[in-house]
DNA sequence: TGGTACACGTACCACGTGGTACATGGAGGA
DNA sequence: TCCTCCATGTACCACGTGGTACGTGTACCA
């Protein structure tokens, strides 16, 4: 009797790497089994055997990238400065293919399709709860708190969609800058007599 | 000899608007052309006569979008309670279905699918290009009217991701406020001092 | 009245899909 | 040595897909 080996096992987690990587260069939603199974060279009943079924694939997968997100965010920022260094991290070529399937389960799972419960919850609150707790205990308003981190998230998410389109990093990089200088710098600029 | 109808008709209008209704509820890049059909009310050899095949019905629907999105942004804000009018009017419940499909086409064009060339320019020059002159004209420094825009556009996508995944209007209205007032009263507040 | 062009339906096609049945090989333990 | 379990390959299935062939009703025009 053969059982579905959807625990963990290391030919699973070699193919749960191979099918991330290949997300990352063609996307996930609209592929096949058979298309990410040549890919990563296996066939699409491994992927069944090891995942149950396609969409427990791409929950893996979803759940992978998710990971990987948490980890390039890895702690929040603490400071300006921290912010800044922190988008020359994401903005860094090697990320964009991450960051595009990010983006592509971010769309999937704003269209409530199966695979991707949870993960809008974790993509907002996840980054917004503790970002709010770190400004909280420098001394900033609570409501302010909140403002600011979703305002920085947003900041962050909205430039990376314009890298991703344009590719244009030092356009994006002074953008962020400005967002940074508005912060840092609240008095004696000439930008907003508009 | 039957010719495709692939120009426009009256016919092929209430087909396109009525896919692009659908698609507002139920996304359109994992729809297959027999699902459209059959909830709005007519056959997939239909969509294929009007549209010539499915990348053609694609293509169509994408740019209806693109031009309901030129629509709702209208003309560029010309100051920042204009900018805080505009947000208002995107965070308007009942533009969320359109702002969903932008993205799901935004997310689909960023992996370099058919029927999506030239959108993602247009989504974000498109935008960028008029803003910036509005702000040169209103006397702003041109490398700092570049990063502004870019900054202003950023926020509002951003927020607006935040939005559609949270529903959280409040929030998100109040950290665009507060990106006006960082803008508006650059000193004086206590906000950056971390 | 006859022709013609459009809009549409029905029925079909080849193909790709997710998923299953079944056999097998190999490793490790009894 | 035999047994069991994991991993895998091959072959298959029913079904949904995009697209096509062909017929037809209707409206308009000569």
């Amino acid at each position: 009797m053969v059982r579905f080996a959807v625990a963990s096992s290391q030919a699973r987690d070699r193919l749960l790497n191979a099918a991330v990587q290949h997300a990352l260069d063609q996307g996930i939603v609209d592929l096949s089994l058979r298309e990410i199974a040549a890919a990563i060279g296996t066939s699409h009943r491994m992927l069944i055997y090891h995942f149950g079924s396609r969409e427990g694939l791409l929950v893996a997968v979803v759940r992978e990238v998710e990971r990987r997100e948490r980890e390039s965010l890895g702690t929040a920022p603490l400071s300006v400065a921290d912010a800044r260094r922190r988008w020359d991290h994401l903005a860094d070529p090697s990320l964009r293919a991450q960051e595009r399937l990010f983006f592509e389960i971010y769309a999937h799972a704003l269209l409530g399709r199966p695979g991707t419960e949870g993960f809008l919850d974790e993509a907002v609150d996840g980054w917004i709860t503790p970002v709010r707790a770190l400004l909280i205990d420098a001394g900033i308003d609570e409501e302010d708190a909140e403002a600011l981190a979703r305002l920085g998230l947003a900041v962050t998410r909205g430039l990376l969609l314009d890298l991703l389109a344009t590719g244009d990093t030092t356009g994006t990089t002074r953008a962020f800058t400005l967002f940074t200088q508005l912060l840092d710098l609240p008095s004696g600029h000439d930008l907003s007599q508009e």
